[in-house]
DNA sequence: ACCGAGATTAACCATTCGGTTAAACTTTTG
DNA sequence: CAAAAGTTTAACCGAATGGTTAATCTCGGT
């Protein structure tokens, strides 16, 4: 019935489950092709070697997350009221792909400079980052942020925001919490953050 | 002149390095022997397989992070003292072994319940956790502390202190800051961290 | 019906990897 | 000093891995 030439995104589907689950140094590319339900030769078929299947995965991943920082930090509200956007979109991107942030340190510290690279030219696109550091000086300046570097500044909401996902195994053990009961504390904690960064970081 | 029979310390050394900078799937035992600058059998004379050794080195990382919680949350001292001890000496050995959190975070990912065993077996030693887990909820009734489900408490700590050491790789190029400017933001986050849970997390 | 291009498969290949072995070298010990 | 115990090495091994090949299958267009 409903069995069309998939076969492509089945592969990404499948190479995305593995490569996610053991990295790309731990993952088989016969274990993507049996979680596919593919003949091995497929993979190299549709995408030429493992390297390059995985570059499709890392691709998706930096798109979703850069895709985030544009649509909440782009535009002319105030620094605070960005920052709660991107705190309730990032919290729920990463609800739906909680291994998300695992993989891309994983690759971070594998393949530093290609990573970083990846990112950066996604972000210098429509220069969301630089536009939104400039924002931040300039409430500053006016008194409305508090006068802290931008790296620690930048540093504190994303703590706040990744850490929490990239931690939930071991804290999922350790409270003996429920995958549901973590993703609930994960939506309590939008609100959580942006008090935190209010009472911290305004004046 | 110094050259005397150091060789199975050696050998730690190098896993530790090749270890941490490919993850376990990634390491290559002859990687390991290069760097210790000795062959490859002994690797396996001193440490009978790859698994044994990564564990040697896992158990290490264990250690030294289980340690810094038995020495801050132990005793009698108020809540938020333990937490400004734990802040400080948590940045520290961070700071002194940058890598350690990228470790774990891949062993984590590869093989959460051996880890997760590891970690608790140590923290039930002296039911530190729970002892201060216990603390915590005296002094929200007795209204110090602000009322939060614990897991909330410590994912903030935890997020705050531990976050910014795994994304270092990539706020230093974004940013570009040099290490030794890393290190010293990260002396300054120890004050900015208990401020942070001053002003949020007490009465 | 048939043909040809794209899709799929089984079998195969070269290399790499973790691990072993047996011999040689070094140090300890009686 | 000589045997024994401990250490180190080169060569080797089987299994696993990423990748290739050639043959086969599928199916829309003519």
């Amino acid at each position: 019935m409903n069995s069309k030439k998939n076969t492509e995104a089945d592969i990404l589907k499948a190479a995305k489950k593995i490569f996610i689950q053991h990295g790309y140094a731990g993952a088989r590319m016969q274990a993507i092709a049996d979680e596919a339900k593919i003949n091995k030769a497929m993979l190299h078929y549709y995408y030429r070697s493992k390297e390059a299947l995985f570059g499709r995965i890392m691709d998706g991943a930096v798109d979703l997350m850069s895709q985030q920082f544009r649509k909440a930090l782009s535009g002319t509200a105030p620094v605070m009221d960005k920052l709660k956007a991107l705190i309730s979109s990032y919290t729920d991107t990463i609800n739906q792909n909680p291994y998300i942030p695992i993989f891309i340190l994983n690759e971070i510290a594998r393949n530093p400079i290609n990573f970083q690279s990846k990112m950066q030219r996604k972000l210098e696109e429509e220069n969301v980052l630089q536009n939104f550091m400039l924002q931040i000086m300039e409430e500053q300046e006016k008194e409305i942020l508090r006068p802290l570097p931008i790296p620690q500044f930048m540093l504190t909401v994303m703590s706040l925001i990744v850490f929490p996902h990239i931690a939930k195994p071991v804290f999922v053990r350790v409270f003996g919490i429920s995958d549901a009961g973590y993703a609930g504390m994960m939506e309590d904690r939008k609100e959580l953050i942006y008090e935190m960064m209010q009472k911290t970081m305004t004046l």
